[in-house]
DNA sequence: CGTGGATTTGAGCGTAATCAACGCAGGTGG
DNA sequence: CCACCTGCGTTGATTACGCTCAAATCCACG
């Protein structure tokens, strides 16, 4: 399991000299000249929200895309903070080091969501960044895209907006770790990506994890069994059926039901 | 206990009509007009790291100063998002609510921190925040904080790294329920509190927590039972001395030590 | 085909929750 | 002034949930 060895096995993959070489230099290099405004992803992305003028003007940035291999880091807790990343394709997982050498999963962030925003607060990244599974991103210069902020109020507000909305999801991923049983958690988290994929134009219903047990139970505060387990009981109590890492909910309201006995 | 009455008693307090109408009516009133420049916590509070003309240009920033109550609330979950709010003395808890009536505690504010950036997510605030004691606030209206920030590149980076130091904090919160027991929770948030007192130059070993021992538990997610045995276990152990509410740490290394088993 | 990683499941245990009783301080009213 | 009440904190006894340790299975991959 790669959170119980000190090997950068995942988190940095065969090629991490690679990887760092085409992050250094890379950036401008892209042979994609992406723009915004013709993304797919806008209505979920950084020009949610923004439109004629503002969505334009946004064309006007200047950022890389990149290929991103399953288990490489974007970033690493305590580099540099130079980028905001905005996911393409793919999943990620951000973490935090323990010092007994486990780590703390904060988040996971799927096409549209955005990467890096920690790094603001100290010029260094607070948190890393692994693909988990080949992904593909925008990087974004955070130098440039704060140019551009400052001859948009609206894309100023679309910034502090998207930033709020990570303070508001942490609020209640709080609330979750604060308050919540192991079933309640699990329920949660499930119906979170349950709601995502949707918002994606997937099934809300039927999907493929791309994080391990491990990485859900870190991220929900409980042991990679105790998930397992969890699975189990669902699956026993005709929520959902699960084989593996794939899920297919077959009693939503039945979830909501094990999920909102305390949320409001 | 506050939590578990459905009764508004400590979180609206006896003249919750007044707190509603002043907030209405008397942001523009206040006799005082306050300025940053020469606000005694602008090394702390919004003004952090901005000098010369920028510090100038935030004195340009019309704000209203108001006194909120012991168990008063400066704004409730579901208000409209109107104000960012500094403190200037006192200490606030900011709270969501869970369906069942009870409050789930997600951070304390003390002078020169900002509460209300939740907000801007949706437009509409997504805690409550109550005083613990008798406060003070600068409340500054968000529609012209911007419009200052776009006249200054300077002042709109500090605005986004106060957010990104929320979700930094978040981060480390999240690391602290999920993946802590008992007695490093309560270490990690007393070696918190105790780094805030001394930033603010009060006494970093002794100190009076103004929240109850529900309020600490529902922060670090545990019961309060929990929270006071621990207190006796570190008293025990020597750490520190407790008597209610007030708090002098005797063994600030021991403190740590009980602390960093896990975390970086 | 063998190996290693991920997942599931079981058994036993430990930490923190729950339930309960008590002490103390502050406020109220007779 | 004292009896009473209420809120808060402490402590004890018991319980339960999730953790730990362990073993088996499944699957991908070399």
């Amino acid at each position: 399991m790669q959170t119980a060895t000190p090997t950068p096995a995942t988190t940095a993959a065969p090629i991490r000299f690679f990887e760092r070489a085409q992050r250094a230099v890379g950036d401008e290099s892209a042979a994609t000249r992406a723009l915004c405004s013709t993304c797919h992803l806008k209505d979920l992305c950084l020009p949610c929200g923004l439109n004629g003028v503002d969505l334009e003007r946004l064309d006007g940035l200047k950022f890389a895309r990149r290929r991103v291999k399953e288990g490489q880091a974007l970033y690493h807790e305590g580099d540099r903070f130079q980028f905001i990343y905005a996911v393409r394709s793919g999943t990620f997982k951000s973490t935090l080091n323990l010092r007994d050498g486990r780590e703390q999963v904060t988040g996971f962030q799927m096409a549209g969501e955005l990467l890096g925003l920690d790094g603001l607060a100290a010029g260094k990244h607070a948190s890393s960044a692994v693909a988990l599974e080949d992904a593909e991103i925008c990087a974004i210069p955070y130098a440039h895209l704060s140019e551009l902020a400052a001859t948009s109020a609206e894309l100023q507000h679309v910034i502090s907006r998207l930033m709020s909305r990570e303070i508001v999801r942490e609020h209640s991923l709080m609330m979750l770790l604060g308050s919540m049983n192991a079933e309640e958690r699990l329920a949660a988290f499930l119906l979170n990506i349950s709601q995502r994929m949707k918002a994606r134009g997937y099934s809300a219903s039927e999907f493929h994890l791309r994080m391990s047990r491990a990485e859900i139970g870190s991220y929900l505060g409980m042991k990679l069994e105790t998930v397992s387990r969890t699975f189990s009981a669902f699956a026993q109590q005709r929520l959902l059926e699960v084989d593996k890492k794939h899920v297919r909910i077959t009693d939503l309201p039945g979830l909501q039901r094990a999920f909102d006995l305390r949320v409001q």
